[in-house]
DNA sequence: CCTGCTCCGTCGT
DNA sequence: CGGAGCAGG
């Protein structure tokens, strides 16, 4: 219900001279963020400014000089489009079902028809790193059990996803598979034996993660007020309402952007389209939107978010306001309104999370003495569930709707601990072009005021932060308790004017160019960054830890050679990266950039290779015995999405079409830095080895087919959970690779590379775990980024084995028929003495 | 002017 | 699911 905020097109902006404008987005533009402030008069009156002629609403706000572009730019919006950089060591709890559901869109079939894959995950994990490539802690949050205030929704939805895998299999059954696709997509359904899926692969890679005991939003909401993140990532935007202060949208992994709503600013805006929150407390704030209705009460009928908003302003609670309806008659409250309002209150007040520190579920708000409290109340924020089974939901080792011991659905998916290689090639993945610039484009002329955020809306968001702010406004509000990874203390002012750069330098471009594709400037303060970050010199916890270190400075020649190598490829290949203007704004030198940005890896691997099935191992000697535990950063600059470079690619190669300024006859000194070398250039890498990191990519793409094709023969070695040692993988391997022959032949060349580096990876991996990281020799060694953090789950190989005897004991086999969680079932005895 | 309805693209292959 | 367009009060 609540709502994102539309980005404002060029068009519109345009459109923003009286003369030319569309009064209705203009109106609603100039009412709310105007520096003149708000003009104020009687209701109904028409004043005129300037050319244009406006009515008076209501008796506050109103109308304002016409503003002018740089007006609305330099004022605050209430949603602004932030680099992901920019949250640079800050923790950030991430929303892991929309990320789970979009995964499952590249596997949609192979889920409808119980196919085992778990490709789903790929999807997720690319994100994750990429947050952690930006030197972002991710806290991953999954939903957990239905809140009875949610039921109906759900039969509701069960109900669509059966008809929609009828209907697919039905098309399937006359081999219209394409169109069976469509269909099955529609009737995929995460479920927690899903995201365990990839809790196994966050584990491996040190990514701390939660699951909520209920939703997972009144978890997020908990743990950014306890300040264990800093902010919320999410796709659903409901966060405000439960109380949360810093929320991120539509996180955009090509521009590595996102949208940046702070709770804070609310007060500060002055009517955004008509709607001021001005003075308004958490109180009313979440009274509108409980009134305008959301997931836990529908709205009175006739009553959106306007009227709620209006009717909270004149009557200030929403007791006064359901009198007032009723009193009126004319609209038409539904019996027990105001009771069911006070549930849905309550719901998002003080729904049971899960208490990472004292490993017990809490209310989200804790429920005053003085509050009325009933048997209603409690069955609504979710049921308690004692501390020990809270635990195991918490850590994913327990389903949390059966609230049985987690059923694993692919135990031959082990997803190996990532080595620390710093490829930080998404420095290359983004490149000037922006691939959805198009959709975005599109605004319409009116602000439907169908969300809360549309209200905010009003006034047109800008693309990058406002010049003031070079960070975003939370980094300095929120204490932060938790143990993160330190953010780039050198180099980062820098930083900061490189973005002020940035947006100088779009905002010129944007008043001057406006149907060419916005090229972003942004790469060059990307390299930057990547600068200060791979320095070894330069303190970067988040970067590089032991050998990566170490590795670095050695191979810092042989990658810059590598590199050139590749730039030179890529030329021939017609697929030089023309710069625009905008980089020669930037006075960063194109070898030092390269320098930090080249990553080290190949010829490291490359040359470590031969000694992966020996457990010595430089990496064991790491040159940092401290706690700099940076090694799970590093694993999160882990390679982004092949597609990512392509789409960019494509983008690009769009923009430099439709723009012949002959930057294509520039030089080869214009280029800072090739594209990432085409696939094909494996073969060109020449003395300095195959293109690994192509490699590798390939092997997270095959990595759920391999599994897959060894189910039998992994079967035992999976379970145990332990390392994996060089015996097992073997063995295990050269089966797999025995099957994948049979079965998938696309290149036989590119699978062997696959297998082989598969094959490395695992006996590394198992090295890794038995000595580096193993239980017995050097325990403080393992480099977990999270280990300060509640709820580190990785050090958990032993099976979970459930106690309770008053656990349901349904037995439980696969994703779907689950036991519904009723009170009677999953209150355990004496839980409800809690409160 | 506001609400509520419908349709459509999302994400990826 | 959010956004856009449209109809009706």
């Amino acid at each position: 219900m609540l709502p994102t905020l539309v980005r404002l097109s060029k068009a519109s902006r345009k459109a923003l001279t009286p003369k030319q404008g569309n009064k209705d987005f203009y109106k609603g533009t100039r009412q709310a963020f105007l520096p003149g402030g708000p003009r104020t008069g009687a209701p109904g009156k028409h004043v005129v400014k300037g050319k244009a002629k406006y009515r008076l609403v209501d008796e506050q706000v109103r109308y304002f000089v016409a503003p002018s572009i740089e007006d609305i730019e330099s004022s605050q919006p209430i949603q602004v489009r932030r680099e992901l950089s920019e949250y640079s060591g800050q923790t950030i709890a991430v929303d892991a079902y929309v990320w789970l559901h979009r995964g499952t869109y590249s596997c949609a079939t192979e889920l409808a028809t119980g196919k085992r894959t778990t490709r789903y995950v790929d999807y997720a994990m690319h994100r994750v790193r990429l947050l952690k490539h930006h030197g972002i802690v991710p806290y991953i949050v999954f939903d957990g059990g239905p809140l009875p205030a949610k039921k109906g929704t759900e039969v509701d939805r069960k109900q669509r996803r059966d008809e929609n895998m009828a209907r697919a299999n039905s098309l399937a059954a006359q081999g219209k598979h394409s169109q069976a696709r469509e269909y099955y997509v529609k009737c995929i359904d995460v479920t927690p034996q899903m995201a365990f899926q990839l809790i196994k692969a966050l584990r491996a890679e040190s990514v701390a993660y939660v699951v909520a005991p209920y939703e997972a939003d009144a978890q997020m909401a908990y743990l950014e007020r306890t300040g264990v993140v800093h902010g919320i990532l999410t796709e659903d935007s409901d966060l405000l309402v439960f109380g949360c202060k810093n929320v991120l949208l539509k996180m955009d992994a090509v521009e590595n952007t996102v949208i940046s709503v702070v709770r804070s600013d609310f007060g500060s805006l002055n009517s955004p389209g008509g709607i001021s929150l001005l003075g308004w407390t958490d109180v009313q704030f979440r009274a509108m939107a409980i009134l305008s209705g959301c997931d836990y009460l529908p709205s009175i009928p006739g009553i959106g978010l306007k009227t709620a908003w209006s009717l909270l302003k004149k009557h200030k609670t929403v007791e006064n306001v359901v009198r007032a309806l009723r009193m009126e008659g004319k609209k038409d409250v539904p019996k027990g309104y105001l009771e069911a309002f006070k549930l849905a209150e309550t719901v998002f007040l003080h729904q049971r999370v899960y208490d990472p520190t004292q490993e017990m579920l809490v209310h989200l708000t804790e429920v005053q003495h003085g509050e009325e409290w009933d048997e209603e109340k409690e069955a609504h924020v979710g049921s308690y569930i004692e501390p020990s089974l809270a635990k195991k939901i918490a850590q994913g080792d327990a389903c949390p709707i059966s609230l049985l011991p987690m059923d694993d659905i692919n135990p031959t998916f082990i997803p190996r601990t990532l080595k620390p290689i710093p490829m930080n090639i998404l420095s290359v993945a983004r490149t000037p072009a922006k691939g959805k610039g198009k959709a975005r484009m599109h605004l319409p002329e009116k602000a439907q005021s169908t969300s809360i955020l549309n209200f905010f809306n009003a006034k047109p968001s800008i693309e990058l932060k406002p010049k003031s702010a070079s960070q975003p406004s939370f980094v300095h509000s929120t204490p932060a308790p938790v143990r993160v990874v330190a953010g780039r203390s050198s180099g980062k002012r820098t930083l900061a004017e490189v973005m002020d750069q940035e947006v100088a330098a779009k905002k010129k471009k944007r008043s001057d160019i406006d149907d060419k594709p916005m090229v972003s400037t942004s790469i060059s303060s990307k390299f930057f960054r990547d600068t200060s970050s791979s320095d070894p010199k330069c303190k970067q916890p988040a970067m590089v830890l032991g050998e990566g270190a170490s590795i670095a400075g050695s191979s810092r020649l042989p990658s810059l050679e590598w590199e050139k190598e590749n730039i030179a490829a890529v030329g021939d290949d017609d697929d030089v990266v023309g710069f625009s203007e905008a980089e020669e704004e930037d006075e960063i030198d194109p070898v030092t950039q390269e320098e930090g940005y080249l990553s080290p890896t190949e010829s490291f691997r490359r040359s470590d290779t031969p000694e992966l099935s020996s457990p010595v191992r430089p990496r064991r000697f790491s040159p940092k015995p401290d706690e700099d535990d940076n090694f799970g950063a590093d694993v999160l600059s882990s390679p982004p999405v092949r597609r990512e470079r392509w789409r960019a690619d494509k983008a690009r190669r769009k923009a430099r079409a439709q723009e012949k300024h002959g930057h294509d006859d520039r030089g080869p000194s214009t280029v800072l830095v090739a594209d990432t070398p085409p696939r094909k250039s494996t073969a060109q890498a020449g003395a300095l080895g195959p293109d690994l990191r192509d490699v590798f990519e390939d092997w997270n793409d095959l990595t759920s087919e391999i599994d897959e094709c060894c189910d039998d023969s992994l079967e035992s070695a999976a379970s145990s959970r332990g390392p994996i040692t060089p015996e097992v993988s073997m063995e295990f391997d050269i089966e797999g690779m025995a099957d994948m022959e049979d079965e998938i032949m696309p290149d036989e060349e590119e699978i062997e590379m696959c297998a082989i580096t598969v094959r490395e990876e695992r006996v590394a991996s198992g090295w890794w775990e038995k000595y580096a990281r193993g239980g017995n020799t050097r325990p403080g060694k393992f480099p977990v980024s999270t280990r300060k953090l509640p709820l580190p789950m990785k050090d958990r190989t032993d099976p979970v084995s459930f106690d309770q005897q008053d656990t349901p004991r349904t037995p439980q086999t696969r994703n779907h028929n689950h036991p519904r969680r009723t009170p009677e079932t999953s209150v355990h005895p004496g839980a409800s003495s809690k409160t």
